[in-house]
DNA sequence: TACACATAATAAATAATACTATAATATAGG
DNA sequence: CCTATATTATAGTATTATTTATTATGTGTA
């Protein structure tokens, strides 16, 4: 309830625009759960497949999304491709996320 | 970087459904213009219309996702309706989003 | 060769968009 | 009251785009 909009109108829609790419990625139980896996450290895909249960297939697919919109990166080390955070942008959704539908609503300093 | 996921994983998904959920009825240029001028306070359909030059039915329907997804709240007055953020999460995001989009790179505390 | 991962190529389902038309509600004028 | 008009919502629809799961194949590494 601050101070939004001291931007001109189509400053606004540009910004618009690109948040609402970036949310459009987020926007998605499976990736979401990629993301919070990883905000905790480096990954490698079979790990994800396991913790998650999700098909290699369709997990790589979720995963070329989510590099193809630079929210992730990958490092090689022999057999494994391991991924990791790769926008900073992400972590401070995920902790916006994290305190709104993680935490219980009596921790909220609201 | 902190503490997420203390949460067992079926809550995580759980809780993961639910921001997917919140974040696709974000994800949409027109829609997040929508709730940053509702972030600064009620506004009625017209008004709205002309501030971002939508079609009314257009603007009726986003403002219907909006509805029934409890991010926002009407009042009518009259002829005209007024709409609100119905939903404090809202303004969290919002905030975080202003941060990351709208605030040019120098003005960031990271 | 075999393992780990990515990509391709679908098919099926679902959703988004822009329209036009019409409905619902409220007020104003006669 | 009755009617007209303004504001907003909903319905219907055609078009297009996106998502999802699958199967198959490619690539790099050991």
């Amino acid at each position: 309830m601050s101070d939004f909009a001291k931007v001109d109108i189509e400053q606004m829609r540009q910004s618009a625009g690109d948040a609402a790419l970036m949310l459009r990625s987020l926007a998605h139980q499976d990736r979401l759960l990629l993301l919070c896996q990883l905000s905790q450290g480096e990954l490698c895909v079979s790990d994800l497949e396991v913790q998650l249960g999700i098909q290699q297939p369709n997990l790589s697919q979720q995963l070329g999304v989510l590099r193809r919109e630079g929210l992730v990166a990958t490092r090689r080390e022999g057999k494994h491709i391991y991924y990791r955070i790769g926008d900073e942008r992400v972590l401070s959704l995920l902790q916006t996320l994290y305190g709104l539908f993680c935490q219980s609503p009596e921790e909220n300093g609201s």
